[in-house]
DNA sequence: CGGTACACGTACCAGTTGGTACAGGAGCGG
DNA sequence: CCGCTCCTGTACCAACTGGTACGTGTACCG
């Protein structure tokens, strides 16, 4: 893996905006604590914008990355499956980019430009990845799109309360209630009207 | 009510502010949009960082306001409760509020100034409440803690969802799966090891 | 009437912002 | 040696930022 200064820089970047935030960012100070001037990154990204861009798609790269790291055994059950995916995303080594990850998207929401492009992917990606693993045990799509979207919600969810109070064992247990209560099944929802 | 100048302007400044984003605020814009002069909110709220503060005050107000109006009649059971709770949040007519709350709770795990005080009731007045309404029914308040906390957390997930694909029949498919599954009874965390 | 407290606008300030013009300098193929 | 491409820094710019100084109008109270 050669790198390449280009792709070199904007690993830096990421690294440093993960601690220090994207709302404040100033191009200059960026430059000034990666060792470099505001020049270079312009000139590499070709603007502010540019370089956001970058890193929101660095961020979905590493996202990607992890996703495909987790246990994805078909013989896994779906409720060790989440409990592995909060295990390693509750892992406060992470939060920096957690933290990140929800600023980028609170500006996502807002239409800011640069961040959109995070919104695309954010949960369909996941979604669809679900639908394709559930098919190999014979569960209809419909049903677990609907269920993939529960657990995802249910992970941000506790997620945004973990970044917020801190309290692992009360999320901890939050999602443990969740993962028993999927273990003992979760009803279709073509059962219950939909 | 009579309302007082402050309170009005303020008032105005949080309807405009969800419009437009908390992000790339200026106080000339705001003030020109609102038809005054970024004088007067200085003169009003001391600084930005002290119209910021108040705006989250604003916003926390707002939600204790719709909390208090939720049906929490103890005789409603708690599947139904979340789902009025559901249905009140993802109407569209509220998504701008929605949006500014993730944007300022995106800035807030950041440590931005004047966001900060948003986190500090963000999970736990929520939690409080629930475990009171429980007690009514006998049910101990670290299960009725653990289970609000999960509640909470599908709430906020999906509304991240919901803002970010704004697929109201997913989300709305999810939310109602996951209620059958609580009325079919969650499993109390003291039985699976917490 | 006078005065005093509040509300508000204009003009201005210093600092910072993203972006640009320009000048190299390092490495390399000819 | 030249010339060329890639990379980097310095100096600078206009625009905009939050905040301040100062003056004005207005309403209420004595």
């Amino acid at each position: 893996m050669p790198a390449g200064v280009r792709e070199e820089l904007l690993s830096r970047v990421v690294d440093r905006i993960a601690e220090q935030g994207v709302g404040a960012l100033s191009l200059r100070r960026l430059a000034a604590d990666l060792g470099t001037s505001h020049r270079m990154l312009i000139y590499h990204f070709g603007s502010k914008e540019g370089l956001l861009v970058e890193v929101v798609r660095e961020i979905e790269r590493r996202q990607r990355a992890a996703l495909a790291s987790v246990d994805f055994d078909p013989a896994t059950a779906p409720a060790d499956a989440i409990r592995s995916m909060w295990r390693r995303l509750a892992d406060p080594a992470v939060w920096p980019y957690e933290r990140l990850f929800f600023e980028l998207y609170g500006q996502a929401v807002q239409g800011y430009p640069g961040t959109t492009a995070l919104l695309e992917g954010v949960v369909d990606s996941w979604l669809d990845l679900n639908v394709e693993l559930a098919a190999r045990r014979g569960v209809p799509a419909e049903v677990a799109r609907t269920h993939a979207r529960l657990g995802l919600a249910v992970i941000r969810g506790l997620l945004l309360d973990l970044l917020a109070t801190g309290d692992r064992a009360g999320t901890d247990a939050a999602l443990e209630a969740f993962a028993v209560g999927y273990e003992a099944g979760l009803p279709v929802p073509s059962a219950v009207g939909y």
